[in-house]
RNA sequence: GUCCCUGUAGCUCAGUGGAUAGAGCGGCUGCCUUCUAAGCAGCGGGUCGAGCGUUCGAAUCGCUCCAGGGACGCCA
């Protein structure tokens, strides 16, 4: 990447610079450059020369000067300039630049792809939603969240599988079991009361008609508690399926779905409980295990164990995490949760400690609260209780491609309003249908020249050289950065704010550039920078997990 | 009370300690005989919640407030 290059030229330059005396041996800060927003300030911009004003006690436009005459030419940079208050800029030459439609071209949908991961084993686990309802709009953000973080982390490198943690034991399944059951025999006649601690919705009620017109009266003539749990595993089953295609739908899928009971089965839940009462950490206190916390600096002890004998569920995360690191070994675990488990985050990290395992290792973003609403009227999304909007309805509504965008639209960092009345309102103005519409028409562009049998494959790049051409290619050049960006930062959002930096000024270039014209050899060389910028525009939005379309 | 997130244009939100703080939507004005007008060009819009500090330089870092949201369970 030419970001590294020139980093390297400046680091270079001033180490040279202090060899020869022009620069006081001090210790240099890394090297930043940024873009300036400027243009006439050049492509790349060094602030090294501020930096080093203080430690060096001299002028920073003096340590610039100096700096930027030790910098080697290379066939990169056209010009380097000093600017005030001392600023070292980079212009690239339009020839390297050109040349570079070429390079993306050869790359294809590789374009953009680093070794920045350099292989390591990265797991990340998201969405992880109890399979006792189904799923809402802030589990949606999470689940693009997610899928395309994975994305971003594949293409640089990282050795990504993706897991969906089932939470297939403990009470909140027996609730559903019992309840399932309840709703099974309402719906055979029998006035069974519902329990107090159930689950409610009508979801529950169809899939109870679901397992009535597959089954019958079956379970009626088991034993109670024969029914009750048989028909839990029925209907967790179908939980699943319903939770697999509804992520589907919506173009997230899992490499892996992880049972919790297996750690039960396995015997992993009794090692990790082991290991912490080797190394100290659990004790008995009022009828119940803990984990004491409070010796790795948390705020308060927490059950393991409650007085009945069942795990708590941070007990089962703790044989979870285990699993995640001492039996699989990952590298680096990921984990997405929303924001009611903020609280859950450093508890988790100083179990990880306890593990003797570095707590970097294990990094969670907490995607903040989705308030779904229709106008002014707030939507409620609790599973709990009666009526919810599920994400597949307002998959079906707005569509899975807007819903990515719009997810990918803001940081998880932010709480936001999905409005649906906007939503649909919006859609024919949706930011995501201007960035896919510069797809398509490029498209068109590549169709015309197919038809007419234009072979533009010895196009001469070299003839590109007015500003919205140039332009084009700059911001192509810029995908590399971002996806670098969005990988170290885990914060894919900036994806969508290029896909539409880059719509816009694809969009400035065919207003003012015709590609297909008279001028056979220009048109050669416009449709080789019209097919890169399209392989760019759909290498970002492949990552988005969007669809790239040919026509619209 | 403690901890976490947020506060930037009318609205929804970007903004890697750097040069004149941006986008989309909404409002107004123009632009289609030529590759897709789901487009382009232009106009208007700001005490970056407040204050103090660190720094050559702060929307960005620190502290103190204010406001909104969330978490503080033998729920998950």
């Amino acid at each position: 990447m030419i970001r590294q290059k020139l980093v390297s030229l400046i680091t270079r330059a001033a180490a040279k610079a202090q060899e020869q005396g022009k620069l006081p041996s001090v210790v240099l800060p890394p090297v930043t450059l940024e873009h300036p927003q400027n243009p006439e300030h050049g492509d790349y911009a060094s602030s090294l020369a501020l930096k080093l004003a203080r430690a060096t006690s001299l002028k920073p436009l003096a340590i610039a000067e100096e700096i930027s005459r030790f910098i080697e030419a290379t066939p990169e940079v056209d010009t380097i300039t000093v600017a005030p208050p001392g600023f070292i800029n980079f212009t690239i030459k339009n020839e390297w630049l050109t040349g570079q439609v070429a390079e993306i071209l050869k790359a294809g949908s590789a374009y953009g792809n680093s070794h920045l991961g350099q292989g390591s084993r990265v797991q990340i686990e998201f969405v992880s939603v109890n399979p006792t309802g189904p799923l809402h709009v802030g589990h949606g953000r999470g689940a693009i969240l997610g899928s395309t973080l994975a994305n971003v982390l594949s293409a640089t490198g990282h050795n990504v599988e993706k897991e969906y943690y089932i939470n297939d034991a403990g009470s909140q399944i027996d609730a559903f079991a019992r309840s399932l059951y309840a709703r099974y025999q309402q719906g055979l006649g029998a006035s069974i009361e519902l329990p107090s601690d159930g689950y409610l919705g009508h979801y529950m009620s169809d899939l109870a008609q679901e397992i009535i017109d597959e089954a019958g009266e079956r379970f009626r003539k088991m034993p109670e508690l024969e029914a009750v749990s048989e028909i839990g595993r029925l209907g967790l089953d179908k939980m699943i399926k319903q939770l697999k295609t509804d992520l589907e739908l919506l173009g997230v899928t899992f490499d892996v779905w992880f049972s919790e009971q297996s750690l039960y089965d396995n015997g992993q839940y009794q090692e990790a409980m082991a290991l912490l009462q080797d190394r100290g950490y659990i004790g008995d206190r009022e009828g119940a295990t803990w984990f004491f916390s409070t010796t790795l600096g948390e705020d308060k002890d927490n059950v393991l164990v409650r007085g009945d004998g069942s795990p708590t569920y941070f007990a089962a995360d703790i044989a979870y995490h285990y699993n995640k690191f001492v039996e699989r070994k990952f590298d680096r675990v990921i984990n997405i949760w929303g924001a009611d488990h903020q609280g859950h985050v450093s508890r988790m990290k100083a179990v990880i400690s306890a593990f003797g395992i570095a707590p970097e290792r294990l990094q969670v973003i907490i995607s903040q609260m989705v308030t779904l609403r229709r106008g002014s009227e707030l939507v409620r999304i609790s599973k709990r209780s009666g009526d919810i909007i599920t994400l597949r309805e307002v998959v079906d509504e707005v569509g899975a491609d807007a819903c990515r965008f719009f997810f990918l639209s803001r940081s998880a960092d932010s709480q936001m309003d999905f409005d649906l009345e906007l939503a649909k309102k919006q859609s024919a103005d949706n930011p995501v249908y201007y960035v896919q519409y510069a797809h398509a028409r490029i498209a068109s562009i590549l169709r015309l020249a197919q038809e007419k049998g234009i072979d533009f494959s010895a196009g001469d790049v070299s003839l590109l050289t007015t500003e919205p051409e140039l332009t084009l290619i700059r911001k192509m050049l810029l995908l590399p950065e971002i996806i670098e960006l969005a990988a170290t930062t885990l914060e894919p959002h900036h994806l969508s704010y290029y896909a539409q930096d880059l719509a816009t000024v694809f969009h400035g270039f065919y207003t003012q550039c015709r590609v297909v014209s008279d001028d056979e050899a220009l048109s050669k060389a416009r449709l080789k920078l019209v097919a890169a910028a399209r392989l760019v525009l759909a290498k970002t939005l492949t990552l988005m997990g969007m669809a790239a379309p040919d026509k619209m």
